[in-house]
DNA sequence: TATGAAACACACTGAGT
DNA sequence: ACTCAGTGTGTTTCATA
């Protein structure tokens, strides 16, 4: 039964003490729920000054915790409603060729290096669903292609669980 | 050939000029690669009173083109390094079983549904490979599932293109 | 690491164009 | 729909503990 594995382990770089104590767990919990907090209500909601919450929040940065910020645009409204997920299998050898195409394909919005049949996971926007033609021709020059198009999206990306 | 098809229509929903004109495109461009800039900072790259440009992007949220801001954190850093991709067929009848499930399942960060034959895309992260077995048993029990882990990402989820 | 105070920058409002 | 000017916060730096 799966309930008897070990708990997540509390990760962060230790150098003596661990980068994500309480008060910084608590500054992602409050950042992710809203990332534009400003430093003194951050510093308010955790009883700090607001100085040694910008030292926090700017260590969590630069130790890479925090990625950084994202501006989640509608598609739709720039242009791009359709989006679609495409797995890619590259021919014998083309396996590198594969990643630097859809690197240099603003379409593509993400990849994946994946286990499994195919190797590769994409996910692509285009103005219609003819548009994917462009796109697709260009990969199926290294291997070939399995589309999906998104229907519709239960779960909207949502941000990890902060349980640790 | 593809070259032939129309452009990219300018949507923007017109209720006498275009919500997406010039400035506009610019202040979402600039907020993309900088979603923390101030009201202030933006104002001054498009030449702009910093109350004309806070109206704007406020108008832009109420409109739904800014859907919102996100936190970037790096999974590994809070416990949850293996990232997966869970492809899911439904049993008969049990289409939105598996997405009830799903949402409250907080491993699973997004579900899409797409075409083909499978139902559903999700995107699941653990803190072991083992850890996927609680994930894939509770969905098992309305559908099955074929599960792909990440071994790289070649291309970061990335900013859609904003050429329009 | 943290705090407190001072200097500076920003957000917000209301009046005017 | 935008600018300008005034007020209240927020940010940043530095001295200090």
């Amino acid at each position: 039964m799966a309930s008897t594995r070990a708990a997540r382990p509390a990760i962060g770089i230790a150098n003596g003490k661990p980068l994500l104590d309480e008060v910084n767990l608590r500054l992602l919990a409050e950042l992710r729920d809203d990332p534009r907090l400003s430093m003194s209500e951050l510093a308010r909601r955790v009883g700090m000054s607001p100085p040694a919450v910008t030292e926090r929040v700017g260590r969590l940065e630069q130790a890479g915790v925090i990625r950084g910020y994202r501006l989640e645009i509608d598609p739709a409204a720039i242009g791009l409603p359709v989006s679609a997920w495409v797995r890619v299998r590259p021919g014998p050898g083309q396996l590198h060729r594969v990643a630097e195409v859809v690197r240099r394909t603003p379409q593509v919005t993400e990849c994946h290096r994946i286990t499994g049949d195919d190797c590769f996971l994409l996910h692509v926007f285009v103005a219609a669903v003819p548009d994917l033609e462009d796109v697709l021709d260009e990969i199926r020059q290294y291997g070939t292609t399995t589309t999906a198009v998104v229907v519709s999206t239960p779960v909207e990306p949502r941000p990890l669980p902060l349980s640790s």
